[in-house]
DNA sequence: TATGAATGAGGATTCATTCAT
DNA sequence: CATGAATGAATCCTCATTCAT
């Protein structure tokens, strides 16, 4: 189907060029059709970007249901590793999508702005969520120290940040390294005894 | 100096609209000149940031190199602390050139790329240099679990690029308060006892 | 068709004004479209102008090689002097067309340089083949006095490029007098008695 | 004097690059200094440039003047050889001086076209007299077949003009060959018996 | 003389978009 | 669905020129 290659390819040249030079006639030339039939499915260059932002999201949110579903019976330490884990995955095995979200969520064209804050705020909301129930039942089960649960789901936060921001910095061996080392550590930190 | 005014109105609208958007018609407006005087002064959009980029990373350069000279006699966990807590009060204080170096560092336009590449490796090895000489001396001196030390820097990197990222997401208090909490749960991570 | 009009008239002000200041602003307004117009047909001035000059050569080649095809029963005078007589009849009646020729040939700008260097030392080779056959017959057949061929040619392509600045430089009436008088003058000069 | 360089200057450039792109700023960069300061010396562009022309063409006229004056006592048919002979060696000397002033003769911009029209006329006028005075006396010494002294002035300058633009397409070496072949041919058109 | 600073005018080019076909 | 043709707006950049110093 035509318009989802037109959404492919947009997220693709997203991701090397950046939304300004992720021209309609490159991504046309690209799909093997000419600039104009573009707006046969999008009904302009804000839009089909939406649509690459949307399918973004239900992208990763998709990805994580499914993985926090498969864990109901594991220990508290399990799930949260599994959580950053599966984020890594997910953008290890998708680096062009990786690199196509960071452009929107970091450096989006004020002309989609709106829009977007709005699903990302969503997404945080999500994570805000599934964290809470987590680190509840951590806390209740004697699996992590007693402390304020706002504070765990920000330092959580925290630590995917930072993961988040060397997935797009390393190449995928240097950074796996990483990955386990900043993991350690930071359960160390937060686990009793 | 109107060459100077012209790389601080680029360096905010860089940071504010990002390299393509932050016009050279833009630009000489805010200065309150025309378009053609900037070439003046620069050669090209391309010089202008690239002298912006420059600016930048000296500016961080400088203010790093003192702090740390002002942390002699202090223990690891207070020069680590230091060294966070700077890097966050840079970018706090200059919200602005943060941004700027965000938007060069990451989604450089390929124009730029080879120059800003080097001075950021330059970057990269000023801090492994120095952190190389206070994990030495934290785990000689039993403040720190002895543990690659390696290892030891890559975290603290990692550390460090999960607040930067944060700095750039959240608001002063809402950063400060994680600031805070992840410090601590890095420090328990990674010191003796 | 567009595409054609945009080629003629920038062979028109090519003529009258020359590369620099035949503005594909102006061509555009003497076709009756907007400049970014030309694009849907040109990749830019210079192919716009590469294009015009491969279409003033096909042009002279076109009509040099037709008046030489009718033209097989004749002396060697007749066929030297109708192929001179042709080519100044040629560039008399398409005085625009010479001139825009003139402009490329004596002083191209150096972007058009290479290909356009290839189409003229074709148009050489493809007049020295034809005087080569006529000269030698002109003097197996007694016609020419004996002298080396390659003499004659050169000589001959002197004729021609004199008529030809001539041609140029002074209007229609007075071209034809000094044409005739030195049309004589080299024809004895070269005849046998 | 950098008056005078700044005529050199802008003479090699014409030759080399043609009136629009030689540019004032780069005529400054090469005689070594800033752009504003050649209107210390010169109104403005045209200015500058009619300069050049004046000193081409009394460059030309004195060079010419000369050889004539040292001449006296010839034959007419050395008299008309030295004269082609003498232009020919001029340019050749100064191929630049040739260049450039092809550009202006040819491809003037309508700017400089009056005056120039002016005292190319002049030039003109001064050959014509000068043969005048050859052909006569070429005619009444029997030199010279009976013609009309008309005809023989108007071939003759049209040989120059082949010689002249002959001058511009080819290498010396070439060059002077043709040269030598094409006057014979001429004088043994026009020359008695 | 010489120049640093500034500019109006204009040039090629790109881009998102429209519309008739 | 798809596209050829066309365009308004904007972009970077160049140039001749001016003017205060």
């Amino acid at each position: 189907m035509t318009k989802n290659k037109i959404k492919e390819v947009a997220c693709k040249q997203l991701a090397e060029k950046g939304y300004e030079r992720a021209t309609l006639a490159s991504i046309a030339t690209e799909v093997g059709i000419k600039t104009p039939s573009i707006y046969a499915f999008y009904k302009g260059k804000e839009d089909l970007f939406m649509a690459v932002y949307n399918d973004l999201l239900d992208d990763q949110f998709q990805y994580i249901k499914l993985s926090m579903a498969n864990l109901k019976n594991a220990t508290v330490k399990q799930m949260l590793y599994q959580m950053v884990k599966d984020v890594s995955d997910y953008h290890l095995s998708k680096p062009e999508k990786t690199a196509a979200y960071m452009r929107l969520a970091f450096f989006l064209p004020h002309e989609l702005n709106d829009d977007i804050k709005k699903t990302f705020n969503e997404k945080e909301e999500f994570y805000y969520e599934i964290l809470l129930g987590i680190f509840t039942r951590g806390i209740e089960q004697g699996e992590i120290k007693r402390q304020p649960i706002e504070d765990l789901i920000a330092s959580f936060l925290c630590l995917m940040d930072g993961i988040f921001l060397e997935l797009y910095y390393y190449e995928e061996d240097k950074f796996k390294r990483r990955f386990e080392q900043t993991w350690n550590i930071y359960w160390n930190g937060i686990c009793k005894e």
